[in-house]
DNA sequence: TTGTACGCGTTATCAA
DNA sequence: TTGATAACGCGTACAA
């Protein structure tokens, strides 16, 4: 590299008897090219009134020639402080966030808002961590202005971590934070509009079938003990509503069967319904935390040679697009408002605040009057 | 600043009268702080074994007093050179990405592999980016160690970009690129498979739902100047299937009716097929493009009175999930396996290959025996 | 096992 | 309008 002189940008270098990548074109090289500044090449990206536009344009089309493809990512950001991306936090693995539903439409929001602020997205799998508690945690590699925090266990590492680091926080659902802005909905109030409306249908023997309460891997029964101690806020929630609802209407929630399921699928739905509609006394409706459970738990109900709704109505929660086409009757939350309103909290540097959206009942063909 | 002494992490610093955040906690507090040398914590992180445990302990016990989070994601990079997340380029607004199932998949597969090699996922829209050519083009901020091309145009100025910096990169779909590697199927072929299937149903009247051929927003009939000028391949192929396999089965592809539209969506689907319908020798069977498309267009047959299939069969293409609910007989292509191949090959840095996966015909209830 | 010195590519400050 | 110089935070030979 002594004599650079003019360069085709497509070389590969040939060194110590083997190919090494070119090195990677910089500002620099474009300036020497020029015979200018390289602060001078810099302003021709950033500040294009701060030079002449004959030059501005001679600098481009060196830039082009040279193969230079503009400012390298990290050492701008490591000049400015500044990413140009925020990250999604969860702690379920990567491939989830494009297998539920629920949160495709959450990120499908947060999109809108990247776009709009011309911030790109990181998704970012934190794992549950409860385990290698010696080994230190990252907020994985991804370098990025602020965090979107989605549903993650109070005693996650990577929240606690996210906290003390001091970026912008935004979290969604849970777990509620001070002095970190909130958006969600009023899960308790919500779960109680679904068992009330079960209720007014004359529906008096129910069964629960409840989110993962727990890091553990447990599927079963709720037991009293687990209740005590449930891990998410939104389930803990929605199990209140459940139970609060069913108590002021004369019936002992103690008594109501109860089975947790560890992980939020069709499969485990179909599970969970088989368990309760195993119990002596046969629920007539089914009160599931999610849709994916929901619509589970209504093919087990058909494959036992039930009819929904006339022996059994099931009722879901979110209302993901996958709830109409199956005729579930649920409980609307606004998925994708959920990650407008985070990630333009987060983009805008708003100050700290509670967002609470609106939830909705959707009754469809998967609940009617109760039998007899 | 002058002695630093012990200070608590969770401080503000007011200077000159306005509250500043307080300065990044970096690894060299987190050394002096311990009276060692940055090295020896950078070590901690990195180099387990090229210090005691002992103070390895100490070090991070002190990070976590500190607020120290780990290397910073920006001047790791800087230094290393590797950024631990990969970027997925694809040119529509970022929020169709979590509304197009077809990509929703892809992504799903991409996130297995990245995963599976601790990487993190940056999703990045470049847009059309075909106006405002003198803006120079940036690849999003985002810092990344290679990209994938979802499927783009040849002529998308970040898809030439990213050819020209030296970073590694895979295609999917299209371009078909020099020196690139491609993940894809043969569009061709399996478009083919779709009009044989219908003429061995007996069919001799067809309708072509086309997707857009070209920048513009145009919607209307594929005129034949339009059919020359395609600028993505994979529509070019899937039209030459189309039209080579009922050309081989006597019919002359010019007289096809074909309407292109300008965006995939269900309502466009429908509006494309209300215009097949119109048609003087109205189509039997329609070839639409996507599920999405056909969707549309059954939604548009039922609303015209007509039954599917007696009156009209509609044929598919990709196999979403939707397309099973909706009985749509389609051609099964891999998402999944794509997005998880392309990642693969990405990160294991391979050799340049094509992999081309396999199709499938999938029939349902949407087509059946040409009518009469 | 620990520390010194330098480089990574850019932006920002300030003087010319 | 342009250019020299100093950060930015970390990794890593190399030396101690």
């Amino acid at each position: 590299m002594k004599s650079p002189g003019p360069k085709l940008a497509s070389r590969a270098l040939i060194t110590q008897g083997r190919v090494q990548s070119r090195r990677k074109v910089t500002l620099k090289d474009v300036a020497a090219r020029l015979g200018v500044s390289h602060t001078t090449v810099s302003n021709a990206y950033i500040r294009p009134n701060q030079l002449s536009a004959a030059l501005r344009e001679r600098i481009f089309s060196v830039a082009l020639e040279l193969g230079y493809t503009g400012p390298d990512p990290a050492a701008k950001q490591l000049a400015t402080g500044r990413a140009g991306a925020i990250g999604f936090l969860f702690s379920e693995e990567l491939p989830y966030a494009f297998t539920d539903p629920a949160i495709v439409s959450v990120l499908q929001g947060v999109a809108e808002s990247c776009t709009r602020r011309a911030s790109d997205l990181a998704l970012i799998s934190t794992g549950d961590n409860l385990r290698d508690r010696e080994a230190p945690v990252s907020l994985g590699h991804a370098a990025v202005d602020g965090y979107i925090l989605y549903s993650m266990a109070p005693d996650n590492r990577c929240a606690i971590m996210a906290q003390q680091q001091n970026v912008p926080l935004i979290v969604i659902d849970q777990p509620r934070l001070d002095n970190v802005s909130f958006v969600g909905i009023d899960d308790c109030a919500a779960a109680g509009q679904a068992a009330q409306n079960l209720l007014d249908l004359g529906h008096r023997r129910f069964g629960i079938l409840s989110l993962k309460t727990a890091h553990d891997d447990y599927s079963g029964p709720l037991t009293p003990q687990r209740r005590a101690n449930i891990a998410h806020s939104t389930i803990a929630m929605r199990l209140e509503g459940y139970r609060s609802t069913l108590q002021a209407a004369g019936i002992d929630p103690d008594r109501v069967p109860c089975w947790e399921i560890s992980v939020n699928s069709e499969e485990a739905g179909a599970e969970g319904a088989r368990q309760l509609l195993a119990a002596p006394e046969r629920p007539t409706a089914i009160l599931a935390m999610s849709d994916r459970v929901a619509i589970g738990a209504m093919q087990a109900v058909r494959d036992a040679k039930l009819r929904i709704p006339e022996d059994i109505s099931v009722f879901g929660f979110d209302d993901i697009p996958a709830a109409e086409t199956s005729g579930l009757s649920t409980i609307r939350q606004p998925h994708i408002q959920k990650g407008i309103e985070a990630a333009r909290l987060l983009l805008l540097k708003e100050a700290r605040q509670n967002v609470i959206l609106d939830t909705q009942v959707v009754t469809r063909a998967s609940t009617g009057p109760a039998p007899k």
